[in-house]
RNA sequence: GGCGCGAUAGCAAAGCGGUUAUGCACCGGAUUGCAAAUCCGUGUAGGUCGGUUCGACUCCGGCUCGCGCCUCCA
C-alpha cells in the first residue's frame, strides 16, 4: 500500500486514486529559454521515478509534464537573439530532451505546450470573470482577485493577515489587492507581434499560472490525482493554479500535491547570481548520466541534495560496485516476486513515500550476496533480482562493461584497442616472470585511469 | 517579521523507542607474484540542555546553528 507525502496536509497519507488503478498526474515541466540546470534534472528524475513506480505497482499511469513555451523570459531572451519565439524554444525543447532522455527519463504521455493552450487558458479566465473573481485593471491587465476566493493559501499555509504587503514588493496600483496575480497580461507595443493574442479582454498573452490549469484540465481534467514540481513553485505558482482552478469549477482540483527538494552548491541553492549554477550538459561532459541518475535517487526526493564533483565521484564509485557485480555475475531473467524477502523490503521503501535510499541498500545487499555466491544458479539469480529491482528506478540497465569502460569525458588516448594491445604486452612479459615490465605497464595503465583485473587469469579493464 | 524544514560517524545518506541500515573512504585478514576486484572481520554516529520511559539517535520542550519559501525560479 503506497502512501505518500501531501503538502497540502503536511503529513503521509495513504495513496487512494480517484480511479481505481488509474493515476493521473501532472507535474509542472520546463520553461524553454535556456538549457536546463541539475535542479532541472532532480525535478524529472523524481517524478520519472513516481511515474515508474507506481507503473510498477499496477496503475495505469497518465502522466502529463507541461512546456512553457510563452512567458516574459522567453520574449526578452528571444529579443536579445534577435531570433523568432519559436527558433528559441524549439532549440531549448531538443536540448531539453536529449539532457532528459541520457538521465534515462521516460517521456510522459503528454507534453502540452503552452502556447497550443491559450483558447483553454481564455475559457478558465472566462469562468472566473462571470464568477467575479476576474477584473479588469486600467492598465488592460487581468487579475484575479484572491479575496474572493475562500481557500487562498491553504497549500502554502499563508496567513495572510500576518504578511505585510508591499514589504519586499511594491505594490502594484492596477490590483485591488497586493496578493492578486495576472492572468492575462495586454499586449505591449513593443512586444514582437507572434505573443499577441486575441481575448475578450483585448490582445495580449496569458499569465504564468492560468496555463498549468489548462493544460491539466485539458488532459486530466477538473480532479485528478497527483500534482507535482519543485519546491519553491508550492507559493505562488500552485497555490494560484488552486485559485484559479477550484475558483473556476467549484471543486477540489487536486489530491495529492508532491513537491521535491532543491539542489545545493555549499549548501546554499543554486542559482546565477551567485555563480554555483550546473547545467546538465556540463555535468555530463564529466560524468556518466546514470551517475548522476543514481546521484538523485540516493537520496530522498524530498531532502536538499547537495552537489559537488567530491560528491558525484562517491556516487560513481557505489554505481561502479553495483556494475562491477553485473560483470562478474551473469544476471539470470528475473521476473520479480514480491514476496521475496529482498523485493518486499524494496517495496516497503517505494511504499513509503518513495523512500529510494531504503530500496538502494536492497540493492547493495543483493549485490553482495550476489557476489558471494557468484558461479552459481543461486548467485545468478541474486544478480538477475538486482538488475530487476534496479531497472524500476531506472538504474542498471546497460551492458556492465560499457558503462564499466565508459568514460564520460571519452575514449582520449587510451582507445581500447591501444589499452588491449598493453594487456597483451603484459600478460607476454608476466608469462615470462618479469613482473618489473608486467607492473610498469599497469602502472602506465593506473597513470591514465585505467584499472586492471585479473580474474581466472583473464585481464579485464575498466575507467576508474 | 511570518511560515516551514533540517542538525546522524572522515564524507554521503536512511529506518527504528531496546536487536548490523547502506555506499564511499579507512584499518586487519583471505585471495594475488605484487596489485585490482571479491569475500571475511573491526572501528568510527546521532548539535546542545532538560523532560517522558525500565530503556531514546528515535517521543516532548527550550537553546544554538544551518537552510528554504514569503518576488521570476525545479
Amino acid at each position: 500500500m503506497l502512501s505518500l507525502y501531501n503538502t497540502l496536509s503536511r503529513q503521509k497519507e495513504v495513496f487512494k486514486p480517484i480511479t481505481p488503478g488509474h493515476v493521473n498526474m501532472y507535474v509542472c515541466g520546463m520553461t524553454v529559454y535556456d538549457y536546463c540546470h541539475i535542479g532541472h534534472a532532480r525535478m524529472v528524475v523524481v517524478f520519472d521515478m513516481v511515474a515508474r513506480w507506481l507503473r510498477s505497482s499496477g496503475y495505469h499511469v497518465n502522466y502529463v509534464r507541461n512546456i512553457t513555451d510563452i512567458d516574459d523570459k522567453i520574449i526578452k531572451r528571444a529579443v536579445e537573439n534577435g531570433e523568432p519565439i519559436q527558433n528559441l524554444t524549439e532549440r531549448f525543447i531538443a536540448a531539453m530532451n536529449e539532457d532528459f532522455a541520457a538521465l534515462g527519463v521516460i517521456r510522459p504521455d503528454h507534453e502540452p505546450k503552452a502556447t497550443e493552450h491559450v483558447g483553454g487558458m481564455q475559457a478558465i479566465i472566462g469562468k472566473l470573470f462571470d464568477k467575479g473573481i476576474a477584473y479588469s485593471a486600467p492598465n488592460g491587465d487581468v487579475y484575479y482577485s484572491v479575496k474572493d476566493f475562500d481557500g487562498y493559501g491553504k497549500l502554502s499555509r499563508k496567513d495572510f493577515d500576518e504578511q505585510r504587503a508591499g514589504e519586499r514588493v511594491e505594490v502594484d496600483p492596477n490590483k485591488r489587492d497586493p496578493r492578486d496575480f495576472v492572468l492575462w497580461k495586454a499586449a505591449k507595443a513593443d512586444e514582437p507581434a507572434e505573443v499577441k493574442w486575441d481575448s475578450p479582454w483585448g490582445k495580449g498573452r496569458p499569465g504564468w499560472h492560468i496555463e498549468c490549469s489548462a493544460m491539466s484540465c485539458h488532459h486530466l481534467g477538473e480532479h485528478f490525482d497527483i500534482h507535482g514540481g519543485g519546491e519553491d513553485l508550492q507559493f505562488p505558482h500552485h497555490e494560484n493554479e488552486i485559485a484559479q482552478s477550484e475558483g473556476a469549477h467549484g471543486h477540489q482540483y487536486v489530491n495529492y500535491w508532491l513537491h521535491n527538494g532543491f539542489i545545493n552548491v555549499d549548501n546554499e541553492k543554486m542559482s546565477k547570481s551567485l555563480g554555483n549554477f550546473f547545467i546538465i550538459r556540463d555535468v555530463l561532459a564529466k560524468f556518466d548520466a546514470e551517475v548522476l541518475r543514481f546521484f538523485i535517487l540516493r537520496a530522498h526526493y524530498r531532502s536538499p541534495l547537495n552537489y559537488s564533483d567530491v560528491h558525484l565521484t562517491d556516487a560513481k564509485n557505489a554505481l561502479t560496485r553495483l556494475y562491477t557485480t553485473l560483470n562478474t555475475v551473469a544476471p539470470a531473467d528475473v521476473v520479480i516476486d514480491w514476496a521475496e524477502p529482498h523485493a518486499a523490503r524494496f517495496k516497503a521503501a517505494m511504499d513509503d513515500d518513495f523512500a529510494t535510499s531504503d530500496a538502494m541498500a536492497v540493492l547493495f545487499d543483493l549485490a553482495s550476496e550476489a557476489n558471494r555466491h557468484a558461479g552459481t544458479e543461486q548467485g545468478a539469480q541474486l544478480a538477475g533480482e538486482l538488475k530487476a529491482l534496479a531497472g524500476i528506478l531506472g538504474l542498471l540497465q546497460r551492458d556492465p562493461q560499457a558503462f564499466l569502460q565508459g568514460g564520460a569525458g571519452g575514449e582520449g588516448e587510451w582507445t581500447a584497442e591501444r589499452i588491449e594491445a598493453a594487456i597483451v604486452a603484459r600478460r607476454d612479459a608476466r608469462a615470462a616472470k618479469n613482473w618489473t615490465e608486467g607492473d610498469r605497464i599497469r602502472d602506465e595503465l593506473a597513470a591514465a585511469g585505467i584499472v586492471l583485473e585479473d580474474k581466472a587469469g583473464v585481464t579485464s579493464w575498466r575507467r576508474s
